[in-house]
DNA sequence: CCTTGACCTTCCCATCATGGGAAGCCTCAT
DNA sequence: ATGAGGCTTCCCATGATGGGAAGGTCAAGG
């Protein structure tokens, strides 16, 4: 298998497993003489993996233990439930951070009129919005981008 | 006032300071004849505003739109409603995505025993987890990294 | 047998907002 | 005058992804 086909059958694009590769989250794989990289199907299952592992959000760092992990016969389920668990506090961290912005957006949208006139309390707010409303939770904040 | 102070001041990093001197976001400041950059407190207000939308999410490209009508006496309040409530859609979107992994996960987490044995339903999933559950919820998926 | 188009390769660049750090200059307090 | 600590610019890194160029390869059709 190419890797066009791979990434077709995969649903990882050709340019992120090269990428993969790059950063050792999946090992060099065969090549033809002519320098192909081929594919076999269980080289396809571990991209699937990878890219399940995405779509749940796990970083790269992350999708690499996972695979440690589901290579290991003799693992133990703590392992892997505690990766998940610290992503899933991470997550939710990220929504409260996200939760907090819209209450804060949407209370200042709901208060402006929306028409020709320059009066805008979502203006004002920025302009003259408190700097530290509780520092600590700035600093908390400040860290995970969202 | 000295980059360090106005840092201080306005609770944006000198690093990210210059960065938007760079960037366009602030304009260039005095000089003293040395070089060293001078902050009024006209460039201090400035540097808050851009600090407060930056906590709420605001993205750089849309803090330049707002500082804008915000120096702009004859502004009309819809555009700067227009903006926020597209940021707004922006947040929920993404809390969306997230809501839909932790919910995902935790079920997965709350069936795995989390003990020394292998067994694990969390590995199970992304081993075999479907490929296309939903394949135009994926492509609108994608896009959004979180 | 040769051409053509669709693939593949590597390499470099861009994103977005932020921080780290080096080399060198400036300023103020002792 | 000296030393500490601030300032300057410049370069690099992050994380995951895409874009694109230059050049090699393969398969199908003329």
């Amino acid at each position: 298998m190419n890797i066009g086909e791979a990434a077709a059958a995969s649903g990882v694009s050709a340019k992120m497993i090269r990428y993969y590769e790059q950063i050792g989250l999946v090992a060099g794989v065969a090549r033809t003489e002519a320098g192909y990289r081929v594919y076999s199907t269980s080289d396809i299952h571990r991209l699937r993996f990878i890219r399940r592992a995405r779509d749940l959000g796990f970083s790269v760092k992350e999708i690499g233990e996972l695979l440690a992990l589901w290579a290991d016969r003799g693992r133990a389920s703590a392992d892997v439930k505690r990766i998940a668990t610290t992503h899933i506090a991470d997550l939710e961290e990220k929504m409260r951070q996200i939760r907090e912005m819209v209450s804060t957006l949407r209370h200042l949208a709901d208060h402006c009129q929306g028409d020709d006139r320059p009066h805008c309390p979502i203006i004002d707010n920025l302009a003259r919005g408190d700097l530290d409303e509780e520092p600590q939770k700035r600093a908390a904040r400040h860290p995970a981008r969202v």
